[in-house]
DNA sequence: AAAATATTTTTCCTATGCGATAATTTTTCC
DNA sequence: GGAAAAATTATCGCATAGGAAAAATATTTT
C-alpha cells in the first residue's frame, strides 16, 4: 500500500485541524521547522527517536501516524475545510476486506483519527462451526441489520438472533461472532471504537492474510 | 517516557519468542541484518519507512514497537477485554424524542458511558426553510440512509444528497440538518460521538422542550 | 578438540535524516 | 495595489541511518 505517504499527510491534516502553524509544532515537539515542512511532504522520514517526539509533543496517539492510506476512493468527496472535515460514502465507496466469516467494507477511510469506526458487512457463515473460534477486540461494537437476520453470538450471553431493524451493542473485548441465519442474503452495518488500523490488524492476526481490494 | 529504548527490546523479544534468527527477520522484512541488530541494541533509531516494513513482515501491530508496557507479550491476539455488557435493541424498543425535524429513537440507552450513541431517525422536514438553522454539537456523526433519501446540508460544504445506503462522516461541530427528499419516508442510522446526555440537551436548547415518550 | 557451520557484531561507506538559515510564497495591513 | 509580516519551502552541511561484507562469537559436527 500507500502507508509510506501516509505520515505527511496525518501531520498535515492534524496540524491544520489544530491551526497550528510549522512554527507552533515546532515549538511543541522539539523537531526543526524544516524537518517537519519535508514530513509533510512526504520528503522525509522520520526516525524512531522523532516520531515519538511528535506523537509525545502533540499529545496524540503514536497510530495516528500509521493508519492506512487514504488510496483515493472514486466518488468520495473530500475537502480540508477548516474545522470541518466530511466524507460521502457512495454506493461502490469504501475499503473492502474479505475474510472466510465477513465481506467488509470500511467506510470513510479517507478520514484519520475518527472516533469510531463505520462498516458495511456482509455475514457469510452459516454455522457456528464454519465460523470458528470467536473474536476479540478493544472497544465497544454496535450492529444494525440492514438485511437479512443475524444470529450473535457472545462469550458470556447465550447467542441472540436479530432481524432486520434490530441491532446490538456490547463491548468488544467479550470475544463475539455473527452468523447469518436462513439463506437469504444478510448484510449489517456495524460502528466499532477502536481504531481502524487495529481492527484489521487484529483480522490479520486472525486469519492469516486477508483478501483486500 | 523510556520509550527510546522500548524498539530494540521489543523487537529482540518478538524475535526470540518465536526463534527467528536475525537473518530469518531480514529475509521478512526486507531489512539488513546489520541493521536489525543495531536497531535491537539501540543503536540506531529506524526511520518511518523501515518501522512500517518491520511491523508488516513480521505481521504484528505498529504499536508493538511503541507500548509503554515493557514485558507484555508482543504477539497475542486476544485481549481479556474488560467488563462484558449487551444490550439488544427489538422492534419497538428505544427513546423515543420528537422535535420538528426528526423523530429520533436512542438506541440502548440503558447502557451508560458508550463510546458512541446509535440513533434511528425520521427525516421530517421537506425543505431548509422548513428546517430552520443548522444544528452543531461536539463530537463526530455518521449517518447512513436506510430508507428513501436526505439532503445533507452543512456549514462549509454544498448540500449533498445521499441515496438509500449511502452515509457520511463529518466533523458535527461544524453545523448541519437533514431535509428529506420527495415524498416517501426517509430514515436514517446516525451515530454520534458525544454523549447522549449532551446530545439531548442541546436538543432542548434548539426546540425550547422536546416530546419524549 | 578442532573444523565446519550458523549466528551475531563490527567496520566501512553511501544515502538519508534533520537542523540553521536563506529564499520564496502567502497573508495581513495600509 | 504595494509594503511588511508571517508562514512555508529550498539550500547547505554535519550527523545518523542503514547496507555489504569482514570479523568475531556461538553452535554443531566429525
Amino acid at each position: 500500500m500507500t502507508k509510506e505517504a501516509h505520515l505527511g499527510r496525518a501531520l498535515r491534516q492534524l496540524r491544520q485541524q489544530n491551526d497550528w502553524t510549522l512554527a507552533d509544532v515546532s515549538e511543541m515537539t522539539g523537531l526543526s521547522i524544516s524537518a517537519l515542512s519535508k514530513t509533510e511532504r512526504n520528503q522525509l522520514s522520520l526516525s524512531y527517536d522523532k516520531l515519538i517526539q511528535l506523537s509525545q509533543g502533540l499529545k496524540v496517539d503514536i497510530t495516528t501516524f500509521f493508519e492506512d492510506a487514504p488510496d483515493a476512493a472514486a466518488d468520495t468527496q473530500l475537502r480540508p475545510g477548516p474545522a470541518g472535515r466530511r466524507s460521502i460514502n457512495r454506493a461502490e465507496d469504501g475499503r473492502m476486506i474479505k475474510t472466510p466469516n465477513y465481506q467488509y467494507v470500511y467506510l470513510s477511510t479517507e478520514l484519520l483519527n475518527k472516533k469510531f469506526v463505520p462498516i458495511v458487512a456482509d455475514i457469510k457463515a452459516r454455522s457456528l462451526e464454519e465460523f470458528g473460534p470467536l473474536v476479540a477486540h478493544d472497544g465497544e461494537e454496535f450492529t444494525y441489520v440492514l438485511e437479512g437476520s443475524v444470529e450473535v453470538h457472545t462469550e458470556h450471553y447465550a447467542p441472540a438472533v436479530l432481524q432486520t431493524g434490530e441491532s446490538i451493542y456490547f463491548d468488544s473485548g467479550m470475544a463475539h461472532g455473527y452468523v447469518a441465519c436462513g439463506d437469504q442474503p444478510c448484510r449489517v452495518m456495524s460502528v466499532c471504537s477502536s481504531p481502524e488500523a487495529s481492527l484489521i490488524n487484529s483480522l490479520k492476526q486472525h486469519f492469516g492474510e486477508v483478501d483486500e481490494q
